[in-house]
DNA sequence: CGTTATCTTGAGCAGTGTCAAACTCAGTGG
DNA sequence: CCACTGAGTTTGACACTGCTCAAGATAACG
């Protein structure tokens, strides 16, 4: 995400050469209202962060996918105010150096600039998630949401031709659109019979990114400029 | 928000006493994908964060209140990724040693807890309208989004007795609640008639609170203890 | 006091949800 | 190796929430 300096190269191979936790489909990673212990890195795996109200509708906030952290914040005693819940087995790494290191920027500037830039992407896709829940059609939302991922997948380098494992269900992709499964189902077909995507035995491939990006009026997060400005 | 010290105190006064900003309903006090210059305070009237699609479907992430913060954040160069508009008359403070005291925690403990509590709320409110617009229905939704104004409102001494300004159109709270104007009028038509709510003049008065906290699932972002905690 | 925004109400319709049943398919045990 | 199982997907029929269009009623404002 960043240019790093030695020193700071340093901080993440201890991180990385940390023994991971593991844990299985559907485990609880964090619970509602539980405080966080320090910023986890996913390693592998897919998560997501969700709530559900008293009549067992749930909503999905945010997919977490392979590098994506886990209650990275600067405040002093961070609380989650929703579950993360394993989506696929996933292996996760503590970093609590990674909390200490934000706050004292000026320390490793590169790390804190990789840490700015994945803060500013988590709001914005949480302003996307409120902008397809708000106003956008089933079909728009899909579209739009299948471009984030892809968004997300290629900046970490997987989602080699724009095709990718899409390990949910419709079910929990529903939960994460604020539809029903039927329709999910329903738009997917629609969107296999119009030769935009192709979704089977948990991959997806996006066949006509543009019709998708205009269909949800999918915008990344940085423009191009900045990204080039942001990983020399 | 949290005990300061003395020498906190007098940054906040000095902010204070700055000359303010104004601005009129319907102004533009920043633009989406614009720099924010450092943070600013709203000294008073109302504004919302928002952004629409190139058809004109629009939806607001976030009402402003008196007290609320514009583009604060500890990240470097902060980029706004919505625009900011004024429902009402606004004033607004600049307030750039914020941003530099939220660095320097250790200096200003009592304003950087402070800041923290209002960055914690934030999420929460963000989270809630994910919640409401993924899952809730029209009803429900304006029963929990009333019930956030009410607490938001409360918590800075306004709203007395459970009645408060709206300086909003029905217009401007369907966009909020991702809703239509006639579905808004009708919801609204609904709790008036079933005596929960009074709305006129722009003012809005909380009726049967229990009854619609209870229809919203609303649960307020700090328990009881947590709060009596932070402002001692 | 007119003018324009805002609110209100009705009628009809579209997009999604619900319910229910059939189908697929990967895994499991015999 | 194959029937069985259960989770996940697909389809149909139907209901309902919320949207659109349109017109009239009120309220705000110069």
């Amino acid at each position: 995400l960043h240019e790093l300096a030695d020193h700071e190269r340093g901080v993440l191979r201890l991180i990385e050469g940390r023994p991971k936790r593991s844990y299985g489909a559907d485990d609880r990673l964090l619970s509602e209202r539980s405080e966080i212990h320090g910023p986890h890195f996913i390693t592998s795996g897919w998560a997501c962060s969700m709530r559900e109200l008293k009549d067992g509708r749930r909503q999905i906030f945010n997919v977490l996918l392979p590098g994506d952290a886990i209650g990275l914040s600067i405040r002093s005693k961070p609380r989650s105010f929703t579950n993360i819940i394993a989506l696929t087995t996933v292996r996760i790494v503590d970093a609590p150096e990674i909390a200490v290191a934000w706050r004292d920027r000026a320390r490793v500037p590169g790390i804190a600039a990789a840490l700015d830039l994945m803060a500013t992407e988590e709001e914005f896709f949480s302003q996307a998630q409120i902008m397809r829940l708000g106003r956008q059609t089933a079909y728009e939302r899909m579209a739009h949401w299948f471009m984030e991922i892809d968004y997300r997948m290629a900046a970490r380098g997987l989602g080699a031709g724009s095709s990718f494992p899409l390990p949910m269900t419709q079910e929990t992709i529903a939960s994460a659109l604020g539809l029903s499964v039927v329709h999910v189902n329903r738009t997917l077909q629609q969107m296999r019979r119009e030769g935009r995507i192709e979704l089977k035995h948990g991959r997806l491939s996006l066949l006509d990114k543009p019709a998708l990006v205009a269909a949800g009026e999918f915008t990344p997060p940085m423009p191009a400029a900045a990204m080039a400005d942001a990983r020399p």
